[in-house]
DNA sequence: GGTTTAATAT
DNA sequence: GATATTAAAC
């Protein structure tokens, strides 16, 4: 009765999702070595792992997220107190991660803890998932209102935007099953084993409130103004792929493969969000 | 100034 | 955990 209302997004977006092994490093920080070192920010652990040298072309993709991290921040001369959190900039990227999370832990067990921790995001927290799972059922929520029966709900630019941004992402939309009666019932079928806890999902270290960097950057797309964003290292190798980066290791360069946007499908804001994330990575 | 988005509060 | 509201950014 559900499964045959949309054979086509299963084998799909079956097909576009990570395998477990990709998967594993799912442990990645928001924050790269390169913004790291542009912010000043002391993300090298006097334990364990030394901070790899940053190629001056290309960061060496598999950037293992020190999961040993600090615990509580930097208990040296820069309190983490004293940095406010940027905004978190939900990628493509990221959101893809999300949505995976959220297809495999099926839509019952898709709360935002869960959803946190099978994620691994470092720097993650359950209110950002919780934010972000709000927007995006209410995509859903519209998505079926639109298909279905809405007459003629006018679809402002948010939902144009939310609707590109999630609809970048090889979105299983098996939520967008209607069950016939009106009655929106978010599939269940997507909780079989299709994920059997790679890990332990345990990895979930929220110690450092180490974010993106997208706050007050305001206009930095505009190259020329990279000195707010790279204080002391004024050099525009930030912003290389912020968020997680699912590109196989064996990706020689790309100097082009990173776009500014995605497409600004912004309304009159004309929000721009210049996160640089792949064009078209992990599809 | 209006809109969109994420954070925060309830 | 879910929803509503506020604040920030564009």
């Amino acid at each position: 009765m559900r499964e045959e209302v949309e054979p086509n997004w299963f084998p799909r977006w079956e097909d576009e999702l990570p395998r477990p092994e990709e998967l594993m490093p799912l442990s990645q920080s928001l924050i790269t070595p390169d913004l790291a070192l542009a912010f000043d920010i002391s993300t090298h652990n006097p334990s364990s792992a030394p901070p790899p040298p940053p190629p001056p072309d290309f960061d060496s993709p598999d950037l293992t997220a020190p999961p040993d991290s600090v615990s509580t921040g930097y208990a040296g001369d820069e309190p983490a107190r004293t940095l406010k959190r940027p905004r978190l900039v939900w990628t493509p990227q990221l959101h893809k991660r999300f949505v995976d999370a959220v297809a495999h832990l099926g839509i019952k067990n898709a709360v935002p803890k869960t959803i946190m921790q099978l994620m691994s995001v470092d720097g993650l927290t359950r209110e950002n998932v919780a934010s972000h799972l709000q927007k995006y059922r209410l995509y859903l929520k519209r998505m079926q209102g639109l298909s279905s029966s809405a007459p003629g709900p006018p679809m402002s630019s948010a939902d144009a935007a939310t609707e590109h941004l999630f609809s970048t992402n090889p979105i299983p939309h098996p939520f967008l099953c209607r069950d016939g009666s009106g009655q929106e019932t978010y599939m269940q079928f997507l909780s079989p084993p299709l994920f059997q806890r790679h890990q332990q999902m345990a990895s979930a270290s929220v110690q450092n409130q180490q974010y993106y960097h997208q706050r007050q950057m305001g206009h930095f797309g505009s190259a020329g103004d990279y000195g707010s964003l790279a204080r002391g290292a004024a050099q525009p190798l930030g912003l290389h792929r912020i968020g997680v980066m699912t590109q196989p290791p064996t990706v020689a360069a790309f100097p082009n493969s990173y776009v500014d946007d995605m497409d600004s499908v912004s309304g009159g804001g004309g929000r721009r969000v210049l996160t640089l994330f792949p064009t078209r990575s992990e599809d």
